[in-house]
DNA sequence: CATAGCCGCCTTTTT
DNA sequence: GGCGGCTATG
């Protein structure tokens, strides 16, 4: 049996789903059913009964979850087997039919970032009012048309209004714009892929071919795109497996239809639908609130949660005077956890928004608390590696003049703004892109000989480059990193960080050269593109994890915190106009819950530094419909907004904290005796560092350790 | 042409 | 509060 994990701990229900033959299948499961595991399994068990792995797809959420799948699955007799997200499987069908799509395969992928300033572009040059039509708006719109398949030209011959019509000029002129780059946007990823199988029915044949069985996970999350590119796919042999959980669902601002997975039934009349009601995960404490809170929500349909495990501890909900003290809350009660020999990996602390972060890792600091920040993109976002990174799309697609006007202005190199202008005016004239313009550099008449030089340099540079692109990617790096003048300036600026992120940027494509049967930069480009906060995620680090809730989605942990728990954070101010936005926030509050197997803590501020102004805040909706309330007059007088009573952390805040002398020998109740080696005074969070008698060194937040001097 | 400093803008979640 | 873009100056 090619399983990483036992078949006969599955359940009566999991076993029907993992042993299902051939047909559509629709597994509806809540939280910590083992919906995952179920694909998994299944992966497994139809290669076990002669499957062949390459002719199973299974797409997962993220590329984390893909690689952990890959993992699962027994890699030897796997191999083969397509497991990756929609993005990727479509990235791949894009390269190899790229002439059917309409596009070439060397193209580039944009983020965000790329996006905003092709639109920006795009507006600038139209004309149009850029208060009422501005690019970041533009960018949803056309984002939210993508998603439903909407493209240019059909959107533009029906479009009657005036609002209508401009944006629709401006969609095509923003396609038009992407694709003289040879770019994609995320969207166009799916849309084209979607196209293209419409539209080619070999290719489509071709692929069903290939893929006759596909599994789908985290289906509750797919937007329309997705979900006719899965039944395009599934068509002709109906052997589609989906797992999901309508009550999960957070990803509806991008165009994710919960809609996909409650209709499945109607749209494959066979399906087989098993439901996973177990919760193997939590204890039945936690999912009480879970079950409490979602039952809050119209649009669904009921399910209870039922755990399979003992009671449990109940969930606490703490509050604090404002961010700084909640952190700090934080920091003493995970301090306690560390200190009771819990494992760092198995805390987590889930926030709305990413930089709810920034209290917390100061907090963690002075606690001296081992943290990772999930936040993975954060890393390719840095200045520094873009500019490496802007050369090597130039490299692949010299078209990309977005990729060449960063990378020519990574530093100075003689060639300034006015030059580079007059380089734009010309490629345009010419109808070229900025690289080739470049490459006829001599027929331009508006500049100094010298610039001239200076421009030719830099193709050729860029041409020498495209000679050595061929094969691993790490070492090409290395070289452009040094030749293209980079690495002098970071090296006479004293930039360490800089130059440790480009060598941290190398080694992350060594591993890619070596884990891959056949780098090219190419695939090394698409892949970086499609990189995720989670990515960065490592599950076995001992480090408290810190991420968004939506990070959160599809994993656990023994002890969880939530914070911010108050209205306008959690439910987001921009949610609270549209109640159906409310019921995705308290879908977001329920996958937060679910994470947890043994502990949850939940927090909220009574003020809040948000913009920079200093606000009071209410503690949210949903710490009432969870069942608090009741229970503490505070969280009454706070909903209320009114009384001032200091509640038990401000009173512990105010606690006189002992300062103690260097050397001074003390008793902890786990580690024993030992002697301070530091003491800093920090008031309430004072922190001392003991060098105990066992030889290990703690530093220790002094109002949480419960330390005690050696002579009382 | 390069750099520094200032002003004004936006500010949820992510592939 | 942070970043991008603009301007003024060297």
């Amino acid at each position: 049996m090619p399983l990483a994990m036992p078949l006969d701990k599955l359940t009566a229900s999991q076993k029907k789903a993992v042993f299902h033959k051939e047909g559509p299948l629709l597994v509806l499961a809540g939280p910590g059913s083992g919906k995952t595991r179920v694909i998994t399994c299944r992966i497994a068990a139809l290669i076990d009964s002669g499957v062949r792995p390459g002719h199973i797809c299974a797409i997962t959420f993220t590329n984390k979850a893909a690689e952990e799948m890959r993992h699962r699955v027994d890699i030897v007799n796997s191999a083969g087997a397509f497991i990756s997200t929609f993005h990727s499987l479509c990235v791949r069908i894009l390269r190899r039919y790229a002439e059917q799509a309409g596009i070439r395969p060397n193209f580039s992928i944009y983020d965000a970032n790329d996006q905003l300033r092709c639109m920006k572009e795009v507006v600038a040059a139209s004309g149009v009012d850029s208060v009422n039509f501005s690019p970041l708006r533009m960018l949803e719109f056309v984002s939210r048309l993508k998603n439903n398949l909407e493209d240019a030209e059909s959107f533009k011959a029906g479009a009657m209004d005036y609002f209508s019509k401009t944006a629709a000029k401006v969609y095509c002129a923003y396609q038009q714009n992407l694709s003289k780059n040879n770019a994609l946007d995320f969207d166009d990823l799916l849309v084209k892929t979607a196209l293209l199988l419409r539209n080619y029915t070999d290719v489509q044949n071709e692929l069903s071919e290939r893929f006759r069985y596909l599994l789908i996970d985290e289906y509750q999350d797919t937007n329309h795109a997705q979900y006719r590119i899965a039944h395009l796919l599934a068509q002709a042999h109906g052997n589609i497996c989906v797992t999901g959980d309508p009550d999960q669902s957070i990803y509806r601002w991008r165009g994710a239809d919960i809609g996909n997975i409650l209709a499945f039934e109607k749209d494959w009349p066979n399906a087989v639908v098993v439901k996973l009601e177990e919760n193997f995960r939590s204890t039945p404490n936690i999912l009480e609130k879970a079950d409490k809170l979602i039952a809050f929500n119209t649009r669904r349909k009921a399910k209870t949660l039922i755990s399979t495990r003992p009671v449990g501890t109940e969930v606490r909900i703490l509050n604090a005077d404002d961010e700084n003290a909640e952190a700090q809350i934080l920091g003493c009660e995970i301090q306690k956890l560390l200190l009771a020999g819990k494992d760092a990996s198995q805390i987590a602390v889930f926030y709305r928004v990413n930089s709810m972060s920034r209290p917390l890792e100061e907090a963690f600091i002075r606690a001296r608390i081992p943290y990772q920040v999930v936040r993975g993109v954060e890393f390719y976002s840095r200045k520094e590696i873009q500019d490496m990174l802007s050369y090597l799309k130039l490299i692949v697609n010299p078209a990309d003049d977005i990729a060449f006007l960063r990378a020519i202005g990574t530093h100075s190199r003689g060639i300034g703004k006015t030059s580079i202008d007059r380089l734009t005016d010309f490629a345009r004239q010419e109808g070229l892109g900025l690289f080739n313009a470049a490459c006829q550099v001599q027929r331009l008449e508006t500049v100094s000989a010298a610039t001239l030089t200076r421009f030719t340099e830099f193709v050729q540079m860029i041409q020498k480059f495209q000679k050595d692109a061929a094969g691993e990617v790490a070492p090409l790096m290395d070289c452009v990193f040094a030749e293209s003048g980079l690495a002098g300036v970071l090296k006479k600026d004293g930039d360490a960080d800089a130059i440790d992120n480009i060598n941290a940027l190398i080694n992350a494509a060594a591993e890619y050269d070596q884990q891959t049967e056949e780098p090219t930069l190419l695939d090394y480009l698409q892949s970086v593109a499609l990189y995720s906060d989670t990515d960065a995620y490592d599950p076995d680090a001992p480090r408290v994890s810190l991420m968004t809730l939506h990070s959160a989605k599809g994993l656990e942990f023994d002890s969880v915190f939530i914070i911010g728990l108050e209205d306008g954070i959690l439910p987001h101010e921009r949610s609270q106009a549209n109640p159906e936005d409310i019921e995705e926030e308290r879908r977001l509050f329920f996958v937060g819950i679910t994470r947890a197997r043994d502990e949850l803590t939940i927090t909220y501020a009574r003020y809040r530094v948000l913009r920079g102004q200093f606000i009071r805040s209410v503690p949210s909706l949903f710490l009432y419909e969870i069942g608090f309330g009741g229970e503490t007059s505070q969280f009454e007088e706070d909903r209320g907004g009114q009384s001032q009573q200091p509640d038990e952390f401000s009173d512990q805040t105010e606690l006189q904290i002992d300062g103690f002398q260097v050397n001074e020998p003390v008793i902890h109740p786990k580690f024993g005796s030992g002697r301070v080696k530091e003491f800093h005074n920090l008031g309430p969070d004072s922190i001392v560092v003991v060098q105990f008698s066992s030889g290990k060194v703690k530093s220790l937040m002094v109002k949480c350790a419960n330390l005690a001097r050696a002579g009382q």
